[in-house]
DNA sequence: TTGAGCGTAGAAAGCGCTTGCTATGAGGTT
DNA sequence: AACCTCATAGCAAGCGCTTTCTACGCTCAA
């Protein structure tokens, strides 16, 4: 039914072994045998049973790319970097899956996909994103990853911070400098009531950005402002937006987790008929393509997104040497647009 | 040094079979045995090994999702609502591996990517968006998608026209009615010099929309109005509005091939002094979730893309029967906002 | 001429799992 | 008491490939 390695031996008139070695070219095979089994193939159009090399070599050219949300650009540009320096047609040009894994943010499904990649005995994994801060989670996905580098799976984290003692190599953001900065930049405009609209709690995305957040604030002097958390999401901006409003009606800016979040604040806040940025400044975090384009463009953290998620792919196909400790910190850069000027009076 | 079946049989006092019968849930297995076998699985840290297991078995637990461009939320959505159906957490309940490949539009990337898929004997393949219009890569496409179906692979299209007599579902979005509709609401306000940015040429998607477009007009005894093409970004609509403009300075209305073009369009007409709507219209397509955010929101046509993929994720895990005929179309809903006004006087 | 050395190909032993078939008892029947 | 039925469990034969080891010519140097 299904053609064979065996097929195709026998077509070409030659042993299994030599089909096997003119297909992975890891073998001296002369140029007219060479060439007789791949007219073979092509004749038969055979397909390699995937599972059964696997098997045999016990390697796979699986690289698993998790992502929190595969729906939200952030994380979309991230893998598809990752997969423009491993998957087909990459630089690399071998032809391995390259897959991106969904896990909607879920530990359990963090875990669960990390298995299935093992089972698979997957070459190697990028994770990434801001990690969940739950004690008996990260232990059982240090466990996770330990045992994947045991197994010889590379495990490269991009966006996250380091996970000690795992073998995994980190390439972490600079999350707090970029918050920091980003307030600073408020504070400079003369800025002192400032909201913030924070991400999901548990999160070390969100943690690290409040905390360079709130650094600035204390360098400066003054205590932490109202703060609301949410999902990494419009709606929630627009939520959190109307509430922070509602606690303070004289804030004159608002700082939010990421773009999409400050997105949804600047509607809600135009719907409350505030200015941007005259009655009231808002900064995002992250710079996403649609950032630049809104009304007033949106002061924002650029992160390199992009960049990151390439050297990740390279580090992970072992084409970048590691960087020295397996921890590498990426920064930010404040981009500074319409959305944010001085409070007025 | 990695555990095996056998190494979990032994400490269980179990024959190799009796634990892959407990582990696959699909033969009678005493209820104290399962409960060794169980036990034995945790203390040992055993985790099954995928390829041997797909060989001896011949199936494999991998579902495969290709996408044009994984950064564009329009693929993230769609690719997501599949995900949620069939990967780990979904309803089906199945810890399948559910993955994404990124194409980036490519058809090589796109064959290399389903034989990569074919040669993991995947179970089932969802392959989202608009197809490219070359005959040489339809046909190699369609005796691929072929090939994949005659070996059992589930092959479910999504946004994307039927491949007939290939064995795959096609849930097809309207594109052209949705375009028309769109262009007809538009005339309706009072346009007639109307501009067009396409999507890239050869994709199907930026073919039905154009034409839809078109039909609107010719409905209404007009000529084709000036077009455009481009990639389907934010830059390519920037730069194809001023041209628009460029060729047309009269025009008072863009439609662009979907939001984020029309983003980059907007973002150009601002540059150029034009206010929006009442200089020029401008209208997009999809409804992503930042179209309602916009300034002016974005009068737009809403494609129902995570309930269109969460059909497509039932479709291919079976756990819905497939549409009269192997095809089904979706249509998209006409959202009239604020971009778009009568054109003045 | 003989033997070493090289380039190339084949034989065959697995890789770790699934599953059809067979074996074994315990419980129920007649 | 002998027999039949189930419910469980084990045996062993693969699944299709990779890879080690061996074999077979040849060429080339001694």
């Amino acid at each position: 039914m299904t053609v064979t390695l065996a097929d195709v031996a026998a077509r070409a008139q030659v042993s299994p072994a030599t089909v096997s070695r003119v297909l992975n070219g890891n073998y001296p095979v002369a140029a007219g045998t060479r060439e007789r089994v791949l007219r073979a193939v092509d004749e038969l159009d055979y397909v390699l049973n995937g599972p059964a090399s696997s098997l045999a070599a016990s390697a796979s050219d699986l690289v698993g790319i998790l992502v929190n949300d595969i729906a939200d650009p952030f994380f979309g540009i991230m893998a598809g970097a990752v997969q423009s320096e491993i998957g087909p047609g990459g630089r690399a040009g071998g032809e391995r899956l390259a897959v991106v894994c969904n896990t909607g943010g879920s530990p359990e499904r963090e875990l669960t996909y990390l298995t299935l990649l093992q089972r698979q005995r997957a070459d190697a994994v990028v994770i990434t994103g801001g990690a969940i801060e739950d004690a008996e989670h990260m232990n059982a996905l240090a466990a996770k990853m330990e045992r994947l580098t045991d197994a010889g799976t590379r495990v490269v984290l991009c966006g996250r911070p380091p996970a000690p003692d795992t073998g995994a190599v980190a390439l972490t953001f600079d999350n707090r400098g970029g918050g920091r900065r980003l307030t600073e930049h408020l504070l400079g405009l003369g800025h002192r009531a400032i909201g913030y609209i924070a991400g999901p709690e548990e999160r070390t995305t969100t943690r690290h950005r409040l905390e360079g957040h709130r650094a600035a604030l204390a360098a400066a002097g003054l205590p932490d402002g109202e703060t609301v958390h949410g999902p990494y999401d419009r709606s929630s901006g627009y939520d959190a937006a109307l509430e922070l409003l509602r606690r303070d009606p004289s804030l004159t800016a608002i700082v939010a987790a990421n773009d999409s979040v400050a997105l949804g604040a600047c509607a809600a806040l135009r719907d409350a008929g505030r200015r941007i940025p005259d009655d009231v400044s808002v900064a995002g975090f992250d710079d996403l393509p649609f950032s630049i384009d809104t009304v007033p463009a949106l002061t924002t953290v650029r992160l390199p997104l992009y960049e990151a998620g390439a050297r990740a792919g390279r580090i992970a196909m072992s084409r970048e040497k590691e960087p020295p400790g397996g921890v590498a910190t990426v920064h930010g850069e404040l981009m500074v647009r319409g959305s944010t000027a001085a409070p007025r009076g």
